[in-house]
Order: structure tokens, then C-alpha cells, then sequence
DNA sequence: TGCAAAATTTCAATGCATGAAAATCATATA
DNA sequence: TATATGATTTTCATGCATTGAAATTTTGCA
């Protein structure tokens, strides 16, 4: 490929790549919108499409459904979790790790990367309350289980798969089930932090500890 | 209500009722073996409705969705674990009965209250392949897994709801992962079981036992 | 400016799901 | 046995998500 003489090299960003980002953001910010005004089922993509100013069609290139959009960042953080993983520090046990990246994942879910925090408040909320996205939500913390157990194995070579499975599976379903099962209650992002470290250390000292 | 003497006492069961039972054998069967031949997403209610001779509209006053029919028992199962859980014996400590209703539980995934075994095989096999219905499952799990947190607490009332909600969590996440994490393996009834036992184990003795 | 690639729109089709009205069927009873 | 009644099924019509293909527009760049 060759350069011409009056080529602006802007790193790879130009007028096409940030026009894709800025219709993204709009499907994404109009589609949270819209669900929280008027329910998840009630919206309808023609709608979310019109108020992003593109054509229902458009909005299959950039998401692969409905429900897609609400969890348009999850990929990566789920990386995030993977490689939280492999920098374990010295001497941390299994459990710790858990621990930690169990901490870290409720950090991120306020954290948005590109949208504003009552967006990522929004989200949340969204997700608890819309069946269909309480069922996406599954599937993919689900996957990333799957693929912290993998990581968890690599991490900790003496662990067998089963162990690290179990293990991974108890933090994040003691974790998980503690949120939920509260709910009802509106949960503040500390009274969920909080309820996450008690059920994690419960799962650190085993359910015998209960009896 | 006044009853004639020629009137036959069939114990509620009439030909209405006799009818409505086979049809809805005839969906669950017709459905689990085309979704076995052909994968459900390439199967269509059409093709279902017509394998049980009845119309497309007459399936859904049987099932809410076309998912629905392969989880059609599921309701009475989680029913039984919530009962499992008020009989416990007496000095049975709560994680004990968590893994006792756990194995129960797995004996109930290959028990089929109407159909074949063959067919509780291939419902266990489908889930597990097709993404729709493995989403479902897991909506699913997570509600009995509620319902058994409550019924928990009603069982041990000195737990508080953080503590029933965290070790019912941490036990079926434990085995659900596990058994899923494994997957692309052929898992026989007895693997499961044995893989569930352990998963079972490390959650009772607590994630530090790991290190 | 003008070509080529990328992105968008338009158009058509399929399949799930649901509501309402019309047609059937099972049942109890006169 | 004939029939009124209520339950069930079918028919018909509609909305919406999703997908493929062709036509059109936009952007990047020589």
C-alpha cells in the first residue's frame, strides 16, 4: 500500500471509524432509554432505530438483538476478569484470587466505558428487572464461569478441573444468588458490595461452617 | 350439581381430559425428536403442530413457548426440592441437606414423569447443545435456586437471608459448573453424578481447603 | 475528480407469539 | 336420545424480531 503526499495518518481513526462510534453510542443510549421509559418488550427496534437516526436494518450490523445492546461492553470485561486472574500476586491462594476478581467484576458493573454512570446505573437496574435480559445476563456470566475456571486452572496447575470448576462456580453462584435473592429491596451499589463479601467469605469457609 | 343414573364416575378423568393429556404427550415427543433430528432452531411449531395433528394456535394453550415443551415438568421438580428441604432429619446440618437435595435432584434429571427414558436423555443431551434452551435452563435453576433459599431459612431459621442465599448459591453453582465446564466430554448419568459429588464435597469444606 | 471499498438503506421473507371470532367437541341432563 | 352449555380447537389477522439480497450512498484515497 502506498502513501500519497498529502495523507493524514490519524492513527487509524478517521471520519468512517468515528461515525460507526458515535451511531453505537446513540443505539446504545437510545435503547436504554427507551426500555427504561417504557419496558424492554414494549420497545420496539423501529423505534430504538428512529431515535438513532438509521434504519432498523443498521441496527443488526452493530448488535445481533435486541437484547445485545444493554451488554454491548461485557466481552471485554469479561476479558478484564481472565487477565485479572493470570497477575495473581505471590502466595495468593485460589480462593483469594476469587476473592479479588469476584470485587473487581462489582466495580465494573458501574463502570461504563463509554457511557455516563447513571447509564451504567440504568443498566443494572434494567437487568434485574427485565426477564429477558435477566436471561442474557445468565448465559453470559455463565461463559465467563467457563472461562475463569479455565484460567483458574492455568493459574493453579495443581488444581484439577473439577476443583477449579467447583470453585469458580461456588464464588460466583453464593455471589450471585445473594444479590438476587434480595431483591425487591433496592439495592445501592455499596449495600450489594457489601452482601457480595459476606457471601463470598461464607463460600471461603465452606457451607459446614453454617451448621 | 345433580347426577343421572346412568352417569359414570371416572374418577374426573373423561375422554376430554384423556384427549388433552395425549396431545400434550404428543408435543412434548413430537418435539424432542425434531429438535433431536433437525436442532431447534431449524425446527418450526408448524412442524411440531403438525407431528401432534393439532393447529399451530393450539400448541400455545399448551406452551407458553416454543422452549417451554422440553421444560414442561419442571415446575413439579422444583416443587419436590422445596419439599425435599422441609423434611430434613433431625441434626442434619444445612449443608447437608443442600447435598442431599443436590443428588436428589440429579436423580430427577433423568426421571420423566410421562415419557421414556430414551427421551430424558435427549432432553438432558439438547439442553446442553442448544444455546435457546440451555438460556432457559438457566433461568430456570436460578429460580428454584430462590426458592430454595427461602425454603432454607424457613428450615433454619437462625440463618439470616444473605447466609441461606450464599450457601444455596455456592452449592448449585458449585455442581452446575462443574458439569457444564466439563462439557464437550459425553457425560454418562454416572459421571454427572460423581462429578456433582465432588463439586458438592469442596463447597462443604470451603474454598481455603484449596489452597 | 473519480474509483473501490465499506456502510446503509430498501425490499422481501420467515417464524414466533398473541388476540378475537367462528367452529367443534365433550358432558350433563331433560 | 337430543340438546344446551361450556371447554377446546381452529381460522384469521396482526405485530415484531431477525435475516438475506440487491440497490444506493458515503468515505477513503489515488
Amino acid at each position: 500500500m502506498q502513501y500519497s503526499s498529502v495523507m493524514v495518518d490519524n492513527g487509524g481513526v478517521g471520519l468512517r471509524e468515528r461515525k460507526k462510534q458515535r451511531t453505537r453510542r446513540a443505539l446504545v443510549e437510545a435503547a436504554l432509554r427507551l426500555f427504561d421509559e417504557k419496558g424492554f418488550d414494549e420497545t420496539t427496534l423501529a423505534e430504538i432505530a428512529a431515535e438513532a437516526d438509521v434504519s432498523t436494518r443498521t441496527f443488526f450490523s452493530y448488535f445481533a438483538s435486541k437484547e445485545d445492546v444493554v451488554f454491548y461492553d461485557s466481552a471485554r470485561k469479561m476479558e478484564l476478569a481472565a487477565a485479572a486472574m493470570a497477575d495473581r500476586a505471590p502466595g495468593e491462594s485460589p480462593g483469594d484470587v476469587l476473592l479479588r476478581i469476584v470485587e473487581e467484576s462489582l466495580t465494573w458493573l458501574t463502570t461504563y466505558e463509554e457511557l455516563t454512570f447513571e447509564d451504567a446505573e440504568l443498566r443494572i437496574r434494567l437487568v434485574l428487572k427485565e426477564p429477558t435480559l435477566r436471561a442474557r445476563a445468565l448465559v453470559m456470566l455463565l461463559e465467563s464461569q467457563t472461562t475463569l475456571a479455565r484460567a483458574l486452572r492455568e493459574a493453579y496447575p495443581e488444581l484439577d478441573p473439577v476443583e477449579a470448576a467447583a470453585a469458580v462456580g461456588a464464588m460466583f453462584g453464593a455471589v450471585k444468588l445473594a444479590i438476587v435473592a434480595d431483591l425487591g429491596h433496592d439495592l445501592s451499589a455499596e449495600q450489594m458490595s457489601s452482601t457480595a463479601r459476606r457471601a463470598a467469605e461464607i463460600t471461603l469457609a465452606g457451607l459446614r461452617s453454617l451448621g
